[in-house]
DNA sequence: CCATTCAGC
DNA sequence: CGCTGAATGGA
């Protein structure tokens, strides 16, 4: 392998001029044109892209051969140069960026006023697709996998050295170029199972502009405001210590009161109350039980009082404002694209999908995010997301014909399995026809249901038949969801994903059964996951078109929120709602809602 | 490192 | 009954 050799060279930049060769095996209808690739990968003084900074680029045009550019190496001669000659390629439109994790070199090159343009390709992404059940994606996993090569991880073999920035020139030409070398042999590999397994287009229409989308996102961060934050703190821990002292004396002694082990002796064991359910380990003291016993003792409750406000101050209160960035003020959180088994996107450090909504606290957590100064948050909701695309996919006349003339589906399903007109149903029923309704879209079960509604099996089974008596569409369509990942090992989404449920030839039942409720649930929940990713990428490209200053902020499965300059609020509702509504045509119109406000509780 | 619990969709 | 991530306690 070459040290950097031809950046020491004086003619440095042909080394990235573009080349015209016809990489094998590219579609022709997603790249009209000759295309000339780069594979590239960057090393950093740590794992975060918005506040470590890069060490090195490693670089990769042809397989055996790769270059390495130390540009922040301690003990080391550096070619400070590198970031303007590599800024005319990496920036370069006709150029195919090839790439492991491609959105963490994107957000680093950022902070070197580097902006990758061009089309991607993505080897994690590419390996995620091929395989969305596999939990790790790394670069080390996926060489093993498809290639005879054995990658070591950097701790495996340069882990005496803190930081990457320590290493002699040597060690880290030969580990980093080792990277891009991978990434463009992994490339060629993966193309061919890409197109084999038809996900080429999902792949370029969808996961790889999203990489773009994704990196805007997370490098435009949320702002929160930090004094409501300090202030709820304090009053979490006033509430916390008031209802602390209420259940020592209820219990009759002190004890921890987020161990379940102990909780669990003080409740069955002193107190006697009436275990109603069990964990691997002894009885629960699940929220669910602790519902049950607050009927025949005051300490449950306040047990449950404390949880929940001990939750919100630990898990949100008091951690956001420790991931706030110093050089933005702002959190940016990672919106993984490789982690879920259905196509959905994650989010971590801190998790941004699951910020607290329901009850008081909920919206007062929620006034913790804002607007920038002058600036508007913009909230767009698909309603009844997933019924809808199950009502396109299904067929079945009844939900088809609900959605189109825009009735309440919760009060409409109530009413059929009650046998009443919709005006007499009552809050109950609503209530146990919308976990019906939730229900089917898992796939559903009367063990299940029984449990979600704490009634007997037997109750929820005779819920289900009439469900499927009246919409025996959604039931042919889940026998044949059924049969089909029988016969093929795997069920596929609107947008051609596909799931493996190999688990659907288990002769165990209840592994059988599951399997059978992913194979209902993962073409619902993975068509809502396609759909507002395009939507995302026209969203994006649209406020690119028209000048808008108005970004996307996070994606919460159903939801966008968005901050907009105040004079760009109207456009940008009305843009976004529209770009939503029309991300795809189904059977059935798509229904957003959109509200905007200061904070994100008055956006909801 | 696993189990439990719970926040969201 | 589907999909996640984070905090905690306890081995």
């Amino acid at each position: 392998m070459e040290q950097f050799s031809l950046f020491k060279s004086s003619k440095g930049p042909e080394t990235v001029q573009t080349v015209s060769e016809m990489p094998s095996a590219l579609p022709i209808a997603h790249s009209p044109l000759p295309i000339a690739y780069l594979s590239f990968d960057i090393e950093a003084t740590g794992k975060n892209p918005l506040s470590d900074s890069i060490v090195g680029i490693a670089l990769c045009r042809e397989k055996g051969k790769a270059y390495y550019v130390p540009v922040r190496h301690k003990y080391a001669t550096n070619i400070l140069e590198a970031f303007d000659i590599l800024k005319k390629a990496l920036e370069d439109e006709s150029i195919l960026k090839i790439g492991h994790n491609l959105k963490y070199d994107i957000l680093m090159l950022r902070q070197e006023g580097i902006h990758v343009k061009g089309m991607l390709y993505d080897t994690m992404l590419a390996s995620y697709l091929l395989a969305p059940n596999k939990p790790d994606h790394s670069l080390e996993n996926v060489s093993l996998e498809y290639l005879v090569h054995k990658k070591k991880t950097f701790t495996e073999t340069l882990g005496k050295y803190s930081s990457f920035s320590e290493l002699p020139i040597d060690d880290a030409t030969q580990y980093a170029a080792e990277d891009a070398l991978l990434a463009l042999e992994l490339k060629e590999l993966l193309f061919e199972k890409l197109i084999d397994e038809g996900l080429e287009k999902l792949y370029f229409d969808i996961e790889m502009p999203l990489i773009y989308v994704l990196a805007d996102m997370e490098s435009a961060g949320i702002m929160i405001d930090n004094d409501k934050i300090a202030g709820l703190s304090k009053e979490l821990e006033r509430e916390l210590s008031v209802i602390e002292i209420k259940i020592y004396s209820l219990a009759g002694e002190k004890f921890n009161i987020n161990s379940p082990l102990q909780l669990r002796k003080i409740l069955f064991d002193k107190l006697g109350l009436k275990p109603s359910k069990k964990t691997k380990t002894g009885y629960s003291t699940s929220m669910d039980v602790l519902v049950e016993l607050a009927k025949t003792h005051e300490l449950p409750s306040e047990i449950l009082n404390y949880r929940t406000l001990y939750k919100l101050k630990t898990t949100y209160i008091d951690a956001i404002p420790k991931l706030i960035n110093s050089r933005t003020g702002r959190i940016h959180t990672s919106f993984n694209q490789t982690v879920t088994a259905t196509g959905r996107l994650s989010s971590s450090e801190p998790n941004l999908q699951n910020i607290p909504i329901r009850g008081e606290w909920g919206a007062r957590i929620r006034e913790i995010f804002i607007a920038d100064k002058g600036h508007m948050l913009v909230s767009a909701d698909y309603s009844q997301i997933e019924l809808r695309i199950l009502a396109h996919m299904s067929n079945d006349s009844g939900l088809i014909n609900a959605f189109k003339n825009d009735i309440d589906i919760h009060t409409e399903t109530a009413s059929e399995l009650f046998g009443i007109p919709k005006e007499s149903v009552t809050v109950d029923m609503r209530r146990v026809a919308k976990t019906v309704n939730f229900g089917v879209v898992y796939g559903i079960s009367p063990f299940g249901l029984s449990e979600a509604l704490n009634i007997p099996p037997k109750k929820a089974a005779t819920y289900i038949e009439q469900y499927f008596k009246k919409h025996p569409g959604v039931r042919d369509y889940m026998e044949n969801i059924i049969k089909k990942a029988h016969e093929c090992g795997f069920v596929t989404t609107l947008m051609g994903r596909k799931r493996p449920v190999p688990e659907i030839w288990s002769a165990n039942i209840s592994i059988r059964q599951q399997a059978e409720r992913l194979a209902i649930n993962t073409p619902i929940q993975g068509g809502a996951a396609d759909l507002i990713k395009i939507a995302m990428i026209n969203i994006h490209k649209k406020l690119a078109e028209k000048n808008l200053k108005a970004k996307i902020l996070l994606q919460i499965h159903d939801e966008l929120l968005l901050e907009a300059p105040e004079e760009e609020t109207d456009i940008v509702k009305q843009l976004v709602k529209a770009e939503m509504e029309k991300a795809l045509s189904l059977s059935v119109p798509l229904k957003v809602e959109i509200c905007h406000g200061k904070n994100w509780a008055e956006a909801h």
